[in-house]
RNA sequence: GACCCUGUAGUGCAGCGGUUAGCACGUCGCCCUUUCAAGGCGAAGAUCGAGGGUUCGAAUCCCUCCAGGGUUACCA
């Protein structure tokens, strides 16, 4: 009664990074088997030697394990069951359900264009597919090169599948080429392999690209040949560019790499959120998941059918990837337990050496990191944003938008001297807190006649070099009496280098 | 060219014979008693690719066309 253990695969193949498609093709995989329980097979697909590196391959392990799409087994190496599937191409051309291929380069050029002309499409070699078994033997045997190619049944039989996103898939033999399966020194093509090994490790659903739906009822013909039953099959729909051409590193730069958004301070949970949300929904209006969320929302019957298009801009770097990604990653950022953001903030403040041993863990300013880090949550977007825009709050050197003290410190001649002013009256608190500080500031605004704002926004933009970031008066609670009454010291000439330097 | 897939706001998705066609991101505005790329509220934005049918009634079913994508490799 029970069905057959459930076994997915990944199997990328290493010409290049992994890009965003192939994570979210991991990402569905990954989640299927979490959700239904089963074995997720990480196999490499290097056949193609001369493309494939081991960089590639060694950067592909790393986004997969940044994204946290860990597998159960593989790494397998396709290259490593070469022998194997010789073998059985042998075997195939030995029971007449393959052919050899005499035809040259040259040849099937002819061939092909001899097709077009007649505008009928190349489907097969026929004359080496109407050479008899003798004849064949004897020029392989003569050393005549060869290709091994699948052998289509004849008349109007037809392929039919039942796909678990696009549904009934059906195509005529006659529509379908006779692909090769062997090069003529031997190597093994994509089609022929993947049907090999899926079988070999026994895999129960193929969930991948789109771009192998029409690939899919060759792969059926082999299972058929081989006497074996095909697995479940799942497309997904591809992921384009904004000018639906196909994402490429080439053309479209870092965007399309998922490596990227780790070292643009993505959160893993927050981008398989996004991730999931290209192509597939819930079927309800909600879009932000924590992955167990997602692993419980996530069926195949929410797959979409259409492609999608990541909507980045290369020229507005606040765009530089989908706008929803970056917001997700932000809502993540402020919605996730405070303790699990921790560590990857200090990863990220160590990164930029501005990390102090005072706030590991256990450490006495340990506290104060934490609250530094919750004040500063809510308009984070990226964990790049704790070095970047935070920076003042974890050192003492931190860039100056020039924009801010134009906008803040320049637009009243005479807000210089008042907030050095202000520093000396911080200075002379006992009791310097949150409520001490705005009483002090207010009551330093009443006396000077101007608004309170006015005073709030420039030492804002003194204290931390930008014109936004969380309410001064937490800001002034966190930084502490010292930090505030030195930075505000130099207010006088604060703007005149691009960058702040305080020593203390 | 052939075969196949897809076509709902700028983008991602809902809706699957009867809705003022929903949601999210983005955009714009207002509010938060003067920060903001934060939060709250609201608005604009879609003749449901086009044209024909079927039906009392169609985004939803059928046909044609168009557009985009995939496959058509001794790439994967």
């Amino acid at each position: 009664m029970s069905s057959p253990a459930i076994r997915v695969r990944f199997a990328p193949s290493p010409t290049g990074y992994l890009h965003v498609g192939g994570g979210r093709t991991a990402l569905f995989n990954w989640l299927f088997v979490k959700k239904y329980g089963g074995t997720f097979v990480l196999r490499i697909e290097d056949t193609d030697k001369e493309r494939s590196t081991d960089d590639n391959t060694r950067s592909i392990l790393e986004g997969l394990k940044w994204l946290g799409l860990d597998w159960d087994e593989g790494p397998y190496l396709q290259s490593d069951g070469v022998e194997h599937h010789k073998r059985v191409a042998r075997e195939l051309l030995a029971q007449g359900k393959a052919y050899r291929s005499f035809a040259t380069a040259a040849d099937l050029e002819a061939q092909r264009k001899r097709a077009d002309s007649e505008k009928r499409p190349w489907q097969r070699d026929a004359p080496s597919r109407a050479l008899s078994a003798e004849e064949s033997d004897a020029r392989a045997a003569k050393g005549e090169p060869f290709t091994i190619r699948f052998l289509v049944p004849g008349g109007e039989g037809a392929t039919v599948f039942e796909d678990g996103v696009y549904g009934t898939q059906e195509r005529k033999h006659k529509d379908t080429e006779d692909f090769a399966l062997l090069r003529p020194d031997g190597s093994p093509l994509y089609n022929f392999v993947v049907v090999c090994d899926d079988i070999h490790m026994q895999i129960s659903h193929v969930i991948r690209g789109q771009d192998h739906l029409s690939n899919t009822h060759k792969q059926i013909l082999l299972y058929e040949a081989l006497g074996q039953k095909p697995p479940v099959f799942a497309h997904l729909p591809l992921i384009n560019a904004p000018d639906r051409s196909k994402l490429s590193k080439r053309k479209h730069g870092e965007v399309v790499s998922v490596t990227t958004y780790r070292d643009k301070g993505f959160i893993p949970e927050a981008f398989r959120n996004f991730l999931a949300l290209i192509g597939w929904s819930s079927g309800t209006d909600q879009e932000f998941f924590t992955t167990e969320e997602l692993i419980e929302a996530f069926s195949l019957s929410g797959v979409s059918r259409g492609n999608a298009i990541v909507n980045f801009s290369e020229t507005d770097p606040r765009q530089w990837t989908d706008r929803k990604a970056l917001h997700l990653n932000a809502e993540h950022m402020n919605k996730m337990p405070l303790q699990n953001l921790l560590p990857m903030v200090e990863a990220e403040l160590k990164g930029a050496d501005l990390w102090d041993e005072s706030w590991t863990e256990g450490g006495n300013r340990r506290e104060w990191f934490q609250n530094a880090v919750d004040l500063l949550r809510p308009r984070i977007i990226t964990l790049k944003d704790f070095s970047g825009a935070g920076r003042a709050y974890f050192d003492q050197t931190y860039d100056i938008d020039s924009a801010a003290v134009e906008k803040n410190i320049d637009k009243d001649p005479n807000l210089r001297p008042w907030l050095v002013e202000l520093s000396g009256r911080f200075k002379g608190l006992p009791d310097f807190t949150k409520e001490t500080a705005e009483g002090e500031l207010r009551q330093l605004a009443d006396e000077l006649g101007i608004k309170a704002g006015l005073l709030i926004n420039g030492s804002r933009t003194v204290i931390t070099g930008v014109s936004v970031g969380p309410p001064l008066f937490d800001l002034l609670a966190c930084l502490g009496q010292e930090t505030v009454v030195a930075r505000l010291a130099r207010a006088e000439t604060f703007g005149r280098e691009p960058t702040s330097r305080l020593e203390v």
